[in-house]
DNA sequence: GAGCGATGCGAACAGTGTGCGCTAATTGGC
DNA sequence: GCCAATTAGCGCACACTGTTCGCATCGCTC
């Protein structure tokens, strides 16, 4: 037993230098695998060494350049929230479509990405992409009428209902996801226990059977939409000073 | 070396019966304990063996009463939400402060179990009590006029932005508390910072000085307060049928 | 060439969720 | 009162996790 097949511990059985031929190892390139994995198998199948194996390297490597998973993490965020393009019009009369687009375009990045809902409960998010739009948006909302802190608080809402929404949106789909079912298989296994649920919440089941034979992407997609709608009347009328209604 | 610490394997050193005094184990208990260790320590501290110890137990006897952490969690989100109390106000002209009140009290359990955060874009949400209270709205909003369609879209709007503002509250506030230091503390820590913010983002950086010495508190619910009044005017306008402000 | 800082990585540590199979306690039927 | 059947609790083990440390190796500057 003098050979087995671990490496011999011998100056001349080194494994030779494999020249770096890839740049090696940058944080931009771990935090775009990262969004990748994170993308093709979910929040829970992120780990360092997937993620090192993943881009030809050790597990602990990445930590030369990255803090922490935590801080990774964070930095994924920021990186799926680049593909924000504020819509950017300073028209002051179109201030409700460019709201509008920027939360369509939230859910849009949410969806598409939809491991960040389980972040956004868990870190402040102070990242600079976010920050870019932010700024612009107020930039529009400010030309729009709104004086500095009103704009910031229309803002908050806004960003506050698409994340609300979008969130429990992802949050259907991801577990939707897991259990590998459709959305219409799912519906037919609950039609059984619908029977109790309308006895003891007659509303819900009403609701359950009125939407069951309806395209569900459609329904997310209006739902979202009549929220919207609503919260930037409300800010509409806040603008124009107008009275409030009962 | 026949005799060791560890235990003799033999029938005649049994550990004796100590019998169970306490009602041993059972799930609403488990639950109990696991909102009291989330609520201490945050929800990186739940661990399935923690949470044995502190009941007296070993962790895998849990898994006699729940199937998985994340069922354990899911029931322990569910046993806050049991905190809430609907309002139950079925005055037709009184459902704004009736949907009020539900979202207050649905901010202020979040505030008051900030782990919740972290939980709810992970998880598809259908306990028990959240369908209650949302049963009670439901009615609330029906009896004021709206068609139950509607009434659940209004409903779904206000709890959206309910869950993303606070969501995001509870995520400042579990990492200030991480951090160990105070509102104050923090915001002096980034004066640094707030030139160079002030030069990329005017705007966010005029807020940030603009909102410096006020009661960070009272400016949360004021910041609160601000967009579920929007929400409410928008959704009183849709009842109503009034015109569309722009 | 020598020195040096930056980089990659194997081994190790403490801690995680959870399946398995064994014991001890409880319960139901006679 | 007793035995059988069910159940609750738990030690062990497994496969993983994030992260630290010390060492080996690289490209670079004198």
């Amino acid at each position: 037993m003098t050979t087995d097949d671990r490496p011999i511990p011998s100056v001349w059985a080194r494994p030779g230098r494999e020249k770096r031929e890839q740049p090696a190892l940058s944080r931009q390139q771990i935090v775009a695998e990262a969004v990748r994995l994170l993308d093709a198998e979910g929040v829970e199948a992120l780990s360092m060494r997937k993620l090192g194996t993943r881009l030809g390297a050790g597990a602990t490597s990445l930590y030369r350049h990255v803090a922490n998973k935590d801080e990774l993490v964070e930095l994924a965020v920021d990186e799926v929230f680049g593909e924000l393009r504020a819509p950017g019009m300073n028209d002051a009369e179109r201030w409700r479509e460019a709201t509008a687009a920027c939360a369509q375009g939230l859910r849009a990045v949410i969806l598409r990405h939809p491991w960040i809902a389980s972040m956004l409960g868990a870190m402040a998010n102070y990242g600079p992409n976010l920050m870019r739009m932010s700024e612009d948006l107020l930039g529009t909302l400010e030309a729009a009428g709104f004086s500095l802190t009103e704009a910031n608080s229309a803002m908050n809402t806004v960003f506050a209902y698409v994340m609300g929404m979008t969130s429990s949106e992802a949050a259907w789909l991801t577990m939707l996801a897991r259990s590998g079912q459709t959305e219409e298989e799912w519906s037919e296994r609950l039609k059984p226990a619908l029977e109790g649920l309308t006895r003891s919440h007659p509303r819900l089941g009403a609701l359950f059977t009125a939407q069951a034979d309806e395209d569900p992407v459609r329904l997310r997609e209006r739902e979202f939409a009549y929220g919207l709608d609503r919260i930037l009347d409300g800010l509409a009328l806040a603008r124009s000073g107008g009275p409030a209604p009962t």
